[in-house]
DNA sequence: AGCACGCCGACT
DNA sequence: GTCGGCGTGCTC
């Protein structure tokens, strides 16, 4: 009785793999999920490794091999291994997130059946069945037969029907096959005429496919200004890659705008075969595009963060848009970076990658200093479109109305009066960020977070931003009793309630969280926009990304003013970012865009550097600073946090975990805390933080490695949760 | 992470 | 007397 041993990571916090046998049918590989018995419950793992021999006497056997052929492959394993071991997060956690819901359990993969004719020559037999008939003649043409999916394609529902009888005739036999994941329906027919390249777009190009051609080509930093048609670059850019049958992989942010892309590349590559991966999909959907980019099937992947696991057997390049966005790091469980990922997982198949954006982050500007990645600027809109003119406006000493000066309102008003469209942005929703008592002073608080709850005006309530937690507003103070409760502050709730008394005329669109809640709420507001009819937008973050709106002109931008005082390093730049990214939505027809910021430090020498010397101005002056604080790129971070029932049990664990490598730890680490979270307390739990720079990594891997298994000597209270976050970039 | 086991307080 | 609180330990 031959009894195969597997290693199998499990989908729990564990750094172990634990070891099973198998007997039965089939051959248990690499990379094919088990269903086991792990302790009192039954789960479903990968196996890892198929060891000749186990530590552990007495194993348990394997509940059911659940792939005939491996679900992930060995380059993709291996690169999942290199991930869980540089994020140090537990492999078989890692695999989960690689693999689509649909496949975390049981699911078997979908097949097919493959019809082919098993006697020639018998069209005298169905003479007086034609569907029989035809289906027959139509099985003879293809020798090696004819998949399912295509017979349902060719002739319609009935098919089901007519192959089973012919079936029954022994005319026609199957064969199990692979199903085909992608409907053909999606290709088309023709390409849309290309648009004509500008000399400074066809010179990049020429230098990207250069580069493409080298043995280990080196990553490119497409920095394109808003505008400059990045989206042109990239389709040119694969062109090659999908010419010598490679698929290509497509890292998106996360936001709506999929659909648009998608189209831009079906209609540029009209035979290309073009799947989507992003966590809006249905279960199923999502399974069938992951299998047909798993299987070879699809040509183009375009994907959101996870989708940098999607095992893809002829990757050929690596797209990356937006690249600084924030979205392509997970922030919670396996706190990995799609882009860093992406740009190991290049290096490792020798394979192109781009990464592009208007605002590069910058660590993948560092890298281009320091003469990692090649960079490449597009630093012209193509046409007559033109950059847009930003303005500061000096709020100090105005009268203004729920945060809007009188000249920003003067503006708004000309813009729709000349028939064009004007937004808005404060990155904050609701009414007002605080309701509170002028009597006494008291503040509705989140009894669950150290956290001021948000006053929203239509659903009379306010809620809690950070745990949802929302309550009715009474009539009167609660401490006091005073009916006179007000508010504190503004969000876009309120914006469009004041301009709208403000320009009772206009036609106004509020575009956030609270808006846009229902499926296609936001598919139609931004059709109304896109109708060009002159509207007033108001929005968040939301509106920051991406968005192609020909007919805005004028853009207002408010509150900008606690960033240029924050205590994070990376605020500038993240500033920086998002005044590019929100100006970008101006002006980009044919008509100049005007961009309004309002400050009332309108002398800051942010503005100055900004309004002179553009992003890349900000950008080396902050490396600069950075380089004299030692703050990333110039070092390297990561954040241990601990939150628990009570505070000392949060605090305890980290002070503990940090002691346990105190004598380990290198002089030129820095460790700062253990210290409470910006936000102590969350979702009535206690947050503490311990935060290690280290000019190196190799120090901070070390030390991470060593907190792993000191952990589990630790004692840990009031349901303590630990977690490493490896380059941190939100510290809260 | 689950889940069971085990040891102490406050109920029918 | 037992129900259930969560602290502790284990999972091939």
């Amino acid at each position: 009785m031959a009894h195969t041993l597997l290693r199998v990571a499990i989908p729990r916090p564990l750094f172990r793999f634990y070891d099973y046998y198998y007997e039965g049918e089939g051959i248990p590989q690499i990379g094919s999920r088990v269903r086991i018995d792990f302790g009192h419950t039954e789960m479903t793992g990968l196996i890892i490794e198929l060891p000749k021999t186990s530590s552990v006497e007495e194993l348990k056997p394997v509940l059911k091999l659940l792939d005939k052929v491996p679900l992930i492959n060995a380059a993709t394993l291996k690169f999942l291994r290199w991930a869980a071991n540089y994020y140090h997060h537990p492999l078989g956690e890692v695999i989960q997130n690689a693999l689509p819901v649909a496949l975390r359990a049981t699911r078997q993969i979908p097949t097919s059946l493959k019809w082919h004719i098993t006697q020639t020559d018998q069209s005298e037999t169905l003479k007086n069945a034609p569907k029989q008939q035809a289906l027959y003649e139509f099985l003879c043409e293809e020798a090696v037969g004819i998949k399912e999916e295509v017979l349902k394609q060719k002739l319609g529902t009935s098919y089901k029907n007519t192959l089973k009888q012919l079936s029954k005739k022994a005319l026609i036999a199957s064969e199990i096959c692979e199903a085909e994941f992608i409907m053909p329906t999606t290709m088309l027919d023709n390409a849309t005429a290309r648009l004509q390249l500008t000399k400074e777009q066809s010179d990049c190009v020429e230098q990207i496919k250069g580069i493409a051609n080298s043995d280990s080509p080196m990553p490119v930093l497409l920095h394109g200004i808003t505008g400059s048609g990045k989206t042109e670059i990239y389709l040119h850019a694969i062109e090659p890659t999908l010419e010598e049958a490679k698929q290509v992989l497509i890292l998106v942010p996360e936001i709506g705008l999929t659909p648009q892309l998608t189209q831009r590349f079906q209609y540029f590559f009209p035979k290309a075969k073009i799947v989507l991966l992003h966590s809006k999909l249905a279960n199923i959907e999502r399974m069938n595009a992951w299998l047909a980019a798993q299987t070879g099937q699809a040509d183009i992947i375009i994907g959101t963060r996870s989708a940098v696991f999607t095992p893809i057997p002829r990757l050929g390049q690596i797209i990356i848009d937006e690249e600084h966005d924030a979205s392509l790091k997970q922030q919670e469980g396996f706190r990995y970076h799609a882009r860093d990922l992406a740009i190991k997982r290049a290096h490792d198949q020798k394979i192109p990658i781009i990464i592009g954006s208007a605002t590069p982050s910058l660590e993948s500007y560092y890298n281009v200093q320091s003469g990692r990645y090649h960079y490449l600027l597009l630093k012209k809109r193509p046409g007559a479109r033109v950059q847009p003119e930003v303005l500061l406006q000096d709020v100090r000493g105005l009268p203004l109305e729920a945060g809007l000066s009188p000249p920003l309102i003067k503006a708004i008003k000309a813009h729709l009066e000349a028939g064009n469209q004007a937004m808005v942005f404060l990155n904050r929703r609701g009414f007002a960020p605080a309701l509170y008592c002028p009597q006494c002073g008291w503040h509705a608080q989140c009894k669950s977070c150290d956290a001021n709850m948000t006053y929203h005006a239509h659903k009379q309530k306010v809620i809690c931003h950070h745990c949802d937690y929302e309550e009715t507003v009474k009539p009167a103070c609660p401490d006091c009793g005073n009916t006179h409760i007000s508010t504190k502050g503004q969000g876009t709730e309120r914006l469009e309630h004041t301009l709208q008394t403000q320009l009772p005329n206009s036609h106004i669109v509020r575009i956030d969280r609270d808006t846009t809640q229902q499926k296609h709420a936001l598919t139609e507001k931004l059709k109304v926009v896109n109708a060009g009819d002159p509207v007033l937008l108001i929005g968040t973050q939301m509106l920051a990304k991406g968005h192609d709106f020909p007919n805005l002109t004028l853009v207002g931008i408010l509150d900008v003013d606690q960033s240029l005082f924050s205590t994070d390093f990376r605020a500038w730049e993240k500033l920086a970012q998002l005044v590019i990214q929100v100006s970008g939505r101006a002006g980009r027809a044919e008509k100049k865009g005007t961009v309004i910021l309002q400050t009332s430090q309108p002398e800051h020498p942010f503005f100055h550097t900004l309004l002179t010397g553009g992003y890349l101005a900000i950008a080396n002056q902050s490396l600069q600073e950075r380089k004299n604080w030692h703050f990333p790129p110039y070092a390297h971070q990561m954040l241990i946090r601990a939150n628990a029932a009570k505070q000392e049990h949060a605090s305890n664990f980290l002070q503990d975990l940090k002691d346990s490598i105190a004598e380990h730890a290198s002089t030129d680490c820095i460790l700062l805390g253990p210290a409470p979270s910006p936000m102590e307390k969350r979702n009535n739990r206690y947050r503490f933080q311990l935060l290690i720079t280290a000019k190196n990594r190799k120090q901070l891997h070390q030390m991470a490695q060593e907190m792993t298994i000191n952990s589990e000597n630790i004692k840990k209270r009031g349901g303590l949760r630990w977690s490493i976050d490896i380059d941190p970039i939100d510290y809260s």
